[in-house]
This record gives C-alpha cells, structure tokens and sequence, in this order.
RNA sequence: GGGCCCGUAGCAUAGCCCGGUGGUGCGCCCGGCUGAUAACCGGGAGGUCAUGUGUUCGAAUCACAUCGGGCCCA
C-alpha cells in the first residue's frame, strides 16, 4: 500500500491503468481465465467508419462494456469482437467530395480500382482511429482483431447468405418501384430515406375525358414531373363523384370532382358559378377513358391508352382522384401490376427525363416542374404550394425520387409470420421494444431491394449467361475461383467484375455488376464474426447471440436486417436477448448536431472530467431505453461523486502504512473469512457497513440482470456517499486514530478493507480505471493482478443483517434531526450538551436509539441520548382555541371559552382529549364541555430544549449549559485552534511542539485549567502547556501567536514545535 | 397521417406497473465541521407533477384528448 495523491487526478490514473493494462496484456489475461467458463457470445453492431465518434457512439460502447464487464466477472467466457461497418454510399461520398468528384461519370473516368483503394484506405484509416478512441473509453472488446466487412472472409458470409436465399427461394429479381437517389444514381433501400419537410408545388390539374369536349377529370399532385409517366386516374370504388358544371370568366367546363371536395376544389380554381348535373360511384367511373394534358408535348403519352381505376387508398382529400404513375410511385406500381397498366418511367439514372418525354427531354425532373407547369396551359385548374414530408437520401440528402428499375430482392414479405414468431422468443429490454415497436415495424415488412448501382460494397455474387439468361449465384470464394478458374485477389470490384463462368449452355456468365446494399453486410455480421463459413465449428458452439445491444434506430436497421437475413439463412432469429437504448440528446432535449452547434464530443468531457466520470454519468443519467439529456453540471457532480470515493479510499491509507497494516489472509490470497468468522460479534457499525454492502452488491445483481445500469449505478453512487463517506467513515474516524496496538482499531481496518474489495468488484464494471488502481494498491501479493478478475459479489445473505440496517437507518434519521435541532438551538456540534431525548412512537424506535447508544451519543455530542415511547414528562403542551369550531359550538360565548382555553392548563386537556374524553373548563353557569377539534395543542418546550422531527419520532436537545458543559465546549474551542494553527505551521500529524494559553476571563480560565489542561495537551501533542489568565506572561518566545475571540472571550494562543523528543 | 417512448422546482432526475401527505442531486441562501480540508456535512427557500376532460371518497400515478420533445414509419 502507498499514500495516494489528495485529489482525484481522473487523467492522470487513467492513464496510468490503460498504460498497465497495455503493458500487462490483462484483457487477454482475463479472456484466458476464464476461456472455460459458460460461453456468453456478444455481436458488437459494427459503427459506421466515419472516423469519429460522438457522444452516442461512446454511451453505446460504454453499456455494452459495462455489461460484458459483469458477465466476466462471473466467470462467463465472453466472446466479444469488435466490429466495423467498412463499405458504401457515406464512404464513396466522401471520397468522391475528397477527389472533387460530383457524378458516376467522374469515378469511371478515374477508374474504379482506384477508386475503391481510395475508399479501402478510407475505411481502414477510420477504423483504426475509432478504435483508439473506443480504447480510451476503456471499452474491452477485441480490438487487434474486429471483424471487418470488407475483408474477404466477411464478404463470403454475405456471399453465402445470398446463396442460401436462392437455394429457399427468397431471391428474385424483380422490375419495381424503388427508392433512387438521382444524385448517386442508385437504389436506396427504405431504411436509407431520411424524412424532412420539403416545399413542393401543389397543383389540380384537368385531364380531358376521352371523346367529349370540355370535360375533364381533376387530379391533385405535388409531383407534376411524373404527369410524362401518369397512365390512369385512380377513383375509391365507394366514393360518390359530381359531374360539375362550372363557370370561370364566362366560360363553362365540365369537371369530374368527389362530391364533398367539390366546393372546395372550385374555390381554389376560382370559379364563379357551378352546378353539380350527375353522379357517379367511383366503380360507375371505373373505366372511363381520358389523355394526357401533355400528349402534344410527351410522344410517349400519344401510344397510351389512359383510362380509370379503383382503389382502396384513394381518401376523401383533395379531389378524391390519384394520378396514376406505376413507374415513380409504389402504390401506384402494385395498382398497376393489379390492373395490367404499362410501367412507364422516362427518367435515366441521374434524374434526367429520356428522349420518351420529348420535349422534356434531358431536364433534371425537379427542374421540370415549372416547365410541366407552364406546359399544362389552362389545364391546371389551380397551382399553390405545400410544405410537406419527403423522402432524402441519408447520405448526400438529395430528395429522393421513385424509379421503376430491375433490382435484386429478398422476398422479406413472405417471412412475417416467421419472423414475428421469432420476435416474441427474444428477450427484450425494454419489454415494449420489441412486442410494440419492432413488432410492428415487422408487420409493415416489405421485400428487401438488395441491390445497388455503386462501387464501394460487396458485390452481389450472381452470374448470368448473356446467351440463355440462366443465373447462378455463388457462395465461396473458393467456389468462384473453381467457377472461373482462375484466383481471387481481391473479391470486390472492379476485381471480380473481370471474372467469367462458363455456362452449361456453352455461353459465358458475367457478374451482374450490382452490389449489395450495406445493410446487408452487417446483416450477417452475427455468422460472419464467428468466421462461417470458411469454419463452422465456432457457429456451432456459440451461434445465437446471447446479447446484442443498440439505439432505437436500429430498430428498422440492424436488428431487422439481422433478423431478416438470419430468418432466410437459418430459419431463426441470430440474437437470444437485445437491449434497445436511447440516444444521446443536448440539455434542451434535442439532436446534437453540427447545424445547432450543440455537438459535445467524448473527448472534451474525457479531457476535463476523466473518463470514468463520463462512463458512470451515461450510465446513471438515465434509463438505457431513455433518451440522455446531455448536461454538463450532471458530469461535473459525478465528478464530486469520484472525488468522494478517492477521498474514502485514500483516508484510511495514511494510517495503515503507519501500523504496517496487512488485512489477515489465508494462503497468501485475500479473502473475507475474517470478516465472516466474526461478522456477529463485530461492532454494530462495522457489521452494519457489511451489511450494506453486501445488500449493494445483491442490489445491483439483480439491477444488471435486468440491464437496469442506471439503477445498479445510482445504488452504487448512493452507497458511497451515503453510507460510505457520510456516515461509516465518519463514525471509524477515531478509531482510525488509536496508537499502537488496538484491536477496534484492526477491526476498523478489516472492515474498511473488506468494503472496500467488495465495492470495488461490484463497481468495476462500471468505473474500471479507478477501481483497478485502487485495487492495484490495495491487493495482497497472492491476489490477482487486476480487479477485472475477481469474482463477481452477489451479496451474501449471511452477511446482511437487515433489522440493523433499520435501526440504523433510525439512528441516522435521528442524527440528522438532532443536528436540526441543535441549530434552532444556535449550539454549535462541539459543544457538548447534557441530554437528547426521542419521543418515540414505535418500540423499534427506542430498540434502535439504545442499542445503538454509543453512535448516537457521539453524533449528538451529548451525554445522554435516552429515548422514550409516548411522552417526556419535560414537555408541556399549551391549548390553542379553533375559532371556526368554537363560533358554532357556543355561539356568542365564543370568546369567553377562548380566554378560558388560551389560560387553561394544556397537559390536562390533552390528556383528556387524547383519551377519547372531552374537558370542562369554567365553573358553575360558565361551564364548558370541550372536545376534539375545538382546540389544538402547541408544545411548550423548557427554556434551552429544541425539537426536531425524526422518522418515527421527535427528537429534544437540551442545549442548556452547565459548568461542566462550558468547559468542554471551550477545550473544544481551544484544541481546534491549536490544530489549526499546526496546519499553518506545516506540522506533521505525529510532530510534538509547546504551547501557552492566556485567557482573559478569570472564570472561563479556571475551568477550562482545572479540569481540561491535560485533556488538551494530549490532543494537541504537546509536551508542555500552560494555562494563563490575564496577560501573557513575558518571555514566553513561540513561534506561533494568535488573538482568537472564541464565542465573546477573547484568548491568546502560540505554539512551538518541540526539540526532538 | 400512423407506431413507440418521454414531459415532475432554475437544471437533471425518483416515484407511475400495483391510486392515499411528491423524494433526491446540482445551483441558490443560511449554518456546521476542521487529523478526507482548495475537501466534507447539515438546514432552508423553491413544485398549477406539460395542459384539459373523465374514472374515483381520493389522481403525478388509471383512461381519453390536446400541446411540446425524441426515435421510427407512410
């Protein structure tokens, strides 16, 4: 053991234990020790290689190190990999922003093998920085080895996963409507669109019905650039449609428009006058024909037969009648499928019309808007604008448009049911993240677009022959380099794009040159990790995973695509049990972002708070599943909170190097059969302090067991400054102090040491920098070498006694109110008072004031803490009249019984009264019967007593001086100065000095001379001290004089130290 | 527009499942302690429990609606 710096120097210790854990390899270390405990497989989902992290990312690494920290302990065989998510669009935007790149066009030109070393560098750069950072948070993951998703065995695991979903079924390739980003010039999937309100124009338009002049169906868009691709006009089979004649600058028009948006409609088109001349349901309308209003200016729309449709998601709004446009809208596009309408989409894969829109051609769709506009001529019945939701892409945040295209999907739909059964077998904390909010997301499962137009990713490893169309899709690299023939050097693009499979046909396949979506590299990450399927023999041992945990955006990501993938490839979920947790949120309770300027980064509260702060204040702020509201007076008080625990653990130390202390052991290994062999006849505050940390310990058990981390660690942070500071270490302080050989003592040091070990195996997960250097310094030579491989504490039952919790918990209350009291009783704590009385109401009460006696007296600084049940005879208790019940009970002679009961004799009455009984007051004709509720009763203390309530009581401090009393109290006064003044002077606790005291009231000098001279030498460690009244005498030579005024007397002290002794 | 979560003193939170006098920490004011001391401790002030309606003898707690925030979806 050695003496530990004053404060708690958060950086500086860190350090110090990252350098140690660095050095001493102890991750591994303790990876080994328990490599034959029960399995516990741990999937890390794989941040995103952005190359930062923020405060998020941090809270998301430090609950799952808290909780594998746990698991450890108890002698689990974690299997933990960190992972990483190396590929796609954010990455490739990156680099294309680095290399000034703006479209495809300008990668081609460059190459794509150079461009996806460029991105490669990229990830593996960014990887590398992330782990520093995660590392620093003190998160023990397998970092030297993370799983990757771009290396090669990671991209077969896809590759094998595909292979499976085609040998089940679940693959096709399919001509839909899907999310495309024009700018990036490719599909996204659904869980890739950012949603934000968007301006848009908010047109009606008239589309002439087919063979009669003047009349018109009426639609409503906010999309007037895919009118070039509209085939049909979708009605509600049940709605009614008003045939309306409508007048506008004297010209009549013939419109088709719901009947309940009739009025509306007309208004918004001005129209002066109007008259409804016929009805139709929408399936009477089902079937009217119609053309364009763009036919002279999009030839595509000349060779379409345009007619009307029914469906159900037509609502009541606007004009009650949906343009039709399979090829840019997903409703639109199964109507379509439903109602054989051709699927059009003259727009290219930047966003730009085709030679089909004519005129239009060429122009970037949001760019056509204003043209279709002007174009539309006097068939726009009325144009506005809104301000609406709409979809961006979450990478370069260019609003997305629909596209029909030929992509690759995972026909996710048909698994539903399955993969809701699966949901329900889950572990889900909270419970409602997954029976409500996964659940449901599940329901609304739509097929899986797994392709992308793009460079950075896995490629999808289907071949195709060029002359018979027949596709194979291949599940190993080794199965493609026997394929081709030829080695894989690199299974990404441009690489594999080169490499050909001959054909049973005699034809030759190329690689269809999509890639996957990246959702679906880490989708795979649960097999992929465990290295399947180049070996199976970890999937087999381990597969599923025991845990995984992440942010509630995960819920559409991760923990879908998992499950998804996970379904197609083995038929069950890849996760046994999932923590879903919040996000990390500014004081305000909004999104940190760059935008807001309310970004606080790990690092900054790392560098002035240290790290295990940060770590103990996510996890204590809130609820996992919560949302944490960032603020920094929160870290700076968990701050306070370390400093506090430093403090208890340093305070000790001084005093048992001093004794040479080392607590008892058996082989040369800590352990508590000390503490166990005589936890019944320890003393009540050492047992009680066993006790309690014994109940922590089955507190947070219990906590972790249910991922409630901020609970485990409120209990945490509650014991130590509760119990541990505030009150254990304030009652063992003199016993601290004992010299020489003292067996309390010893016992004070055995319990100090045993809760402390304790404390520090259940902390450790949380705050494991701090404990391991406290425990570095406290440990025995046999013990283990760090903390982190101990055995987890679960709270010994034959180490609790909880009757003396309660008692003390009594004791505690009573202290905090005699200190209330005392201080309406202006007596300051040193002065000693004669007498504390509790006024009990429960037995228990008085159980715990006597048999706890002695702390009680200490606290209180009395010489009598004695406590009673019902009354003590010193109190008195004085009537008080309630007029409102006395007005109504004696009418006129109201005031008089008020005067009688104001002089009346109190503790009579309320005996009475209390007994059930009422109370005559007066004589004769002024008689008065009093009962309860006409009178309340005010104690009347004795001169120098004060109360105070407890729980279960009230407490009564006598303050009053006697002689005695006041000479103690002002022994008190002067051995405090005395310390104080050997601070000044620099001395050491053990040094020894002379000392002189004039004190200028003779009667105050006497009494404190005749019976406290040697109590105050003794505690000042002085070997010589005098007492003077008066003056100073001459020729008294310290090194030290001071004037006090101490409570009105004013005195003189001085000091020496003394020679050598 | 829909799903889920959240809203409690200046700030951060407990309590809500299972209704019965709203606790705690920070900050503020006052005090104590002085061998943990540029530390530590006690006391006090401070609350329309987001708003409204309902159920109930009684609602922070249950129900419904509204408003605000977050995540997700259409």
């Amino acid at each position: 053991m050695k003496e530990v710096s004053s404060s708690y120097q958060a950086l500086e210790i860190e350090d110090s234990v990252q350098q140690y854990w660095k050095e001493e390899n102890t991750y591994e270390k303790v990876k080994e020790l328990h490599r034959d405990g029960d399995d516990f497989f741990f999937v890390d989902g794989p941040p995103y290689t952005t190359g930062h992290i923020h405060l998020g990312t941090a809270w998301n690494k430090i609950i799952k190190d808290c909780l594998l920290r746990y698991h450890r302990l108890c002698g689990k065989n974690v299997i933990a990999r960190a992972g990483y998510d190396m590929h796609g669009l954010p990455i490739e935007v990156r680099v294309e922003q680095m290399l000034g790149f703006s479209s495809k066009k300008d990668i081609e030109r460059f190459g794509i093998g150079p461009f996806i070393e460029r991105c490669r560098t990229f990830a593996a750069t960014n990887k590398d920085i992330m782990s520093e950072q995660f590392k620093r948070l003190g998160v023990w993951l397998d970092f030297d080895d993370p799983y990757q998703t771009m290396h090669p065995g990671y991209i077969e695991a896809a590759w094998w996963t595909l292979k499976r979903a085609d040998e089940e079924g679940m693959l096709e390739r399919g001509f839909r409507v899907v999310n495309w980003c024009p700018r990036c010039a490719t599909a996204i999937a659904d869980a890739e669109v950012e949603y934000w309100d968007e301006r848009d124009p908010s047109i009606f338009v008239k589309f002439p019905v087919e063979g009669v002049d003047g009349e018109y169906l009426v639609i409503w868009t906010t999309t007037p650039w895919t009118l070039p691709a509209n085939v049909a006009v979708a009605v509600h089979p049940d709605f009614l449609y008003a045939r309306v004649e409508a007048v506008r600058d004297g010209k009549k028009e013939v419109l088709w428009i719901a009947e309940d948006l009739v009025e509306s409609v007309l208004r918004k088109g001005r129209y002066q006058d109007f008259s409804i001349t016929g009805k139709r349901s929408g399936k009477e309308m089902c079937g009217m024909t119609f053309h364009s209003p763009l036919r002279e200016q999009v030839p595509l729309q000349k060779e379409i037969s345009h007619r009307v449709v029914t469906a159900d998601f037509v609502t009541m709004e606007n004009t009650g009648m949906v343009h039709i446009a399979p090829g840019h809208g997903w409703d639109d596009y199964l109507l379509g499928c439903r109602e054989n309408l051709p699927i059009i989409c003259p727009v290219d894969i930047q966003g730009h019309f085709t030679g089909e829109a004519g005129m239009l051609s060429s122009l970037f769709v949001k760019d056509a808007d204003p043209v279709v506009l002007q174009e539309l001529g006097h068939h726009l019945l009325a144009s506005d604008q809104v301000v609406h939701r709409y979809g961006h892409c979450w990478r370069c945040k260019t609003p997305i448009i629909y596209r029909a295209t030929s992509q690759w999907f995972l026909k996710a739909s048909l698994l539903k049911e399955r993969m809701l059964e699966e949901v329900k077998k889950v572990t889900w904390y909270p419970e409602w993240a997954g029976s409500a909010r996964f659940y449901d997301w599940i329901k609304e499962a739509r097929d899986w677009c797994i392709s992308r137009q793009r460079y950075w990713g896995i490629p999808i490893p289907i071949w195709t022959c060029s002359s018979c169309g027949k596709h194979r899709v291949i599940g190993t690299i080794r199965e493609l380099e026997e394929a081709s023939g030829v080695p894989v050097q690199d299974p990404h693009r441009p690489w594999v794009d080169q490499l050909t499979i001959p054909c049973s046909c005699g034809g030759s396949m190329l690689r269809v040159e999509d890639i996957f979506d990246v959702w679906f590299d880490s989708a795979v990450a649960s097999w992929a990790t465990l290295g399947f399927p180049a070996r199976a023999d970890a999937l087999e041992s381990l597969w599923p995973a025991d845990f995984i945990t992440e942010g509630q955006d995960q819920t559409r990501g991760w923990f879908y695509s998992q499950l998804g993938a996970s379904t197609i490839a083995f038929g069950r979920a890849p996760y046994r049990s999932v923590l879903m947790h919040g996000f990390a949120l500014d004081a305000e309770g909004r999104k940190m972002s760059k935008s807001l300027g309310n970004v606080v980064t790990p690092e900054e509260v790392i560098k002035s708070q240290g790290v295990d702060v940060l770590r103990l204040y996510v996890l204590s702020q809130s609820a996992p599943w919560d949302d944490l509201r960032f603020n920094w007076d929160g870290v700076k008080n968990m701050h306070r909170a370390m400093n506090i625990l430093w403090n208890v653990y340093r305070f000790p130390l001084p005093y048992m190097i001093l004794d040479g202390f080392s607590p008892r052991s058996g082989d040369g290994t800590w352990n508590d059969e000390f503490i166990r062999g005589r936890f019944s006849s320890l003393s009540p505050e050492d047992r009680w302090i066993v006790s309690r940390v014994n109940t922590l310990a089955l507190q947070v058990t219990g906590d972790l067991s249910e991922c409630q981390l901020h609970r485990a660690s409120r209990a945490i942070i509650g014991f130590i400054l509760e119990d541990l500071s505030r009150w254990y270490v304030q009652l063992v302080r003199e016993r601290m102090w004992l010299e020489g050989e003292a067996p309390e003592k010893t016992q004070a040091y055995e319990t100090l040491y045993y809760t402390l070990r304790t404390l520090l195996t259940v902390a450790s997960p949380f705050i494991p920098h701090i404990t391991e250097a406290m425990y570095r310094n406290l440990q025995i030579p046999g013990d283990p070498e760090s903390v982190h491989m101990l055995q987890w504490c679960t709270g010994d039952p034959v180490l609790r006694d909880e009757n003396l919790e309660s008692a003390m918990d009594t004791v505690r209350s009573f202290d905090e109110a005699q200190a209330n009291a005392r201080q309406a009783g202006k007596r300051k704590l040193r002065w000693p008072v004669r007498e504390c009385v509790v006024v009990a109401e429960t037995p228990n009460v008085v159980e715990a004031i006597s048999s706890l006696n002695h702390i009680c007296r200490d606290r209180a600084n009395a010489r009598v803490v004695r406590a009673v049940c019902g009354t003590w005879e010193r109190i008195g208790w004085r009537a008080e009249p309630v007029m409102k019940a006395l007005g109504p009970a004696f009418g006129k002679k109201a005031p008089l019984v008020k005067d009688l009961i104001l002089n009346a004799d109190g503790n009579a009455m309320k005996s009475a009264l209390d007994a059930g009984e009422t109370f005559i007051l007066g004589q004769g004709e002024g008689c008065f019967e009093i009962s309860p509720g006409q009178v309340t009763f005010a104690q009347q203390l004795p001169e120098g007593v004060f109360s105070a309530p407890m729980q279960g009581g009230i407490v009564y401090v006598d303050v009053a001086l006697t002689p005695d009393l006041e000479a103690e109290g002002y022994a008190r006064e002067i051995i405090r100065r005395f310390q104080e003044m050997r601070r000044q002077m620099d001395l050491k606790v053990e040094d020894f000095i002379t000392a002189d005291a004039c004190i200028k009231d003779p009667r105050v000098c006497k009494a404190v001379e005749e019976s406290w001279r040697e109590g105050i030498m003794e505690e000042i460690r002085a070997v010589s001290f005098e007492v003077h009244g008066g003056e100073c005498p001459a020729g008294t030579h310290h090194a030290v004089e001071k004037e006090w005024d101490v409570e009105g007397i004013a005195m003189t002290l001085s000091l020496s130290r003394a020679s050598q002794q």
